[in-house]
DNA sequence: GCACTAAACGGATGAACCATCCGCTTCATT
DNA sequence: AATGAAGCGGATGGTTCATCCGTTTAGTGC
């Protein structure tokens, strides 16, 4: 019989080693530092970075991809605590506004998110378990606002993760010099689409 | 001496070869069926299915993108008609609101365009030259929209393009079947933005 | 038509990148 | 301390990339 057990936010079928353990954190740090730096990810790479193995890489994470999720767990579980505090908000509106200003700057502030948030979650065994629970946290949010007349009529919850991600695709477009400015811009962007979804 | 010529609508130091023009257009084609099919592409592929040695294709463009770039051409001479019709049109919202129909809906149909459109101009060779036609056509009709006050404030032109692509980003995430449902998407998308940015 | 030059061609080739496989080492358990 | 399972490393074969150079062909002058 094999125990099942709980690490790094994933169900298993056995714990790891304690030096597989420590090799997997390392790679996930050196791929936050890849990811963070906008390098692209190189599995070979991050093996001669850590001071490891390609297979050891390669186990723990079969592609640039695997490696991406792994570095976006953190931020993931970011968002979806802040979006447990949104819908204890009592302003349907304001809980509603308030989660997409935090999920732009996040994207924007945390690089490894966006390919996350912006890929089938069907491509995401890594991270297809918290998707789902921010997906259905952010479904209540909407459905809050709608149900209290809030949202322009056309606009479905199905419009909402594309247009975030767009959102924070063009701010990454425009030419920001510090990180704080294009927070703004991301936020300055949200406002547009926000002022475009609101019902008058 | 050297004569300068004029084909594929640039201007070089000494025209091409009849050989060379030829395995051009057709290297030029095949890209537009890469492109078409969403095939990443590869040069020496590129070489095979031409049937011509990959040197040839090399030398014509060094790079992936160079290609694209050849195979926007034809899609970015449409916009830059399209937009000098727009400023030949009596009011500024519809003649800038139809503009961004029409940018729209090409980078949804024509996958050259967004790469082009989206890239930092200085990135762009081959079509730095039509970019900034467009840009000036452009930059008459957002400054017509402005100047007619039907711009919401704090609305910028270099805000334009990143909005754009940022709705063409969004509609390509949207899972659409056929193209025609995956344009009604983007009109969809640049409806909230459009409505977002408009002065009330 | 022929000779000649410069342009263009082709594809062999070495460099770079990728990911697997298997013999060896280390951990955990008794 | 013995043992089996889990993990490790890196050599290696496969693939993709892009250059270089010997050969071919188009254009030009006669």
């Amino acid at each position: 019989m094999e125990l099942l057990s709980v690490y790094a936010g994933e169900v298993t079928a056995s714990p790891l080693r304690k030096d597989a353990a420590r090799n997997r954190q390392r790679i996930i740090e050196i791929g936050r530092k890849l990811v963070a730096d906008g390098t692209p990810i190189q599995l070979n790479e991050v093996a001669r970075a850590v001071g490891v193995g390609v297979a050891t890489v390669y186990r723990h994470f079969p592609t640039p991809q695997a490696l991406i999720e792994a570095v976006a767990v953190d931020g993931l579980e970011a968002l979806i605590q802040a979006a447990e505090r949104a819908v204890e908000q009592d302003d349907p509106w304001t809980a509603f506004r308030d989660f997409l200003v935090r999920i732009v700057d996040a994207q924007l502030s945390d690089a490894a998110l966006s390919p996350v948030l912006s890929a089938p979650t069907t491509a995401l065994p890594g991270t297809a378990h918290l998707l789902d629970q921010l997906s259905s946290l952010f479904t209540q949010l909407f459905e809050r606002a709608e149900a209290a007349g809030r949202l322009a009529p056309g606009i479905t919850l199905a419009d909402m993760t594309p247009l975030i991600c767009g959102i924070a695709f063009s701010a990454r477009m425009h030419p920001a010099v510090d990180p704080q400015e294009q927070a703004a811009v991301g936020r300055h962007y949200l406002d547009v689409v926000l002022n475009g979804l609101r019902a008058r």
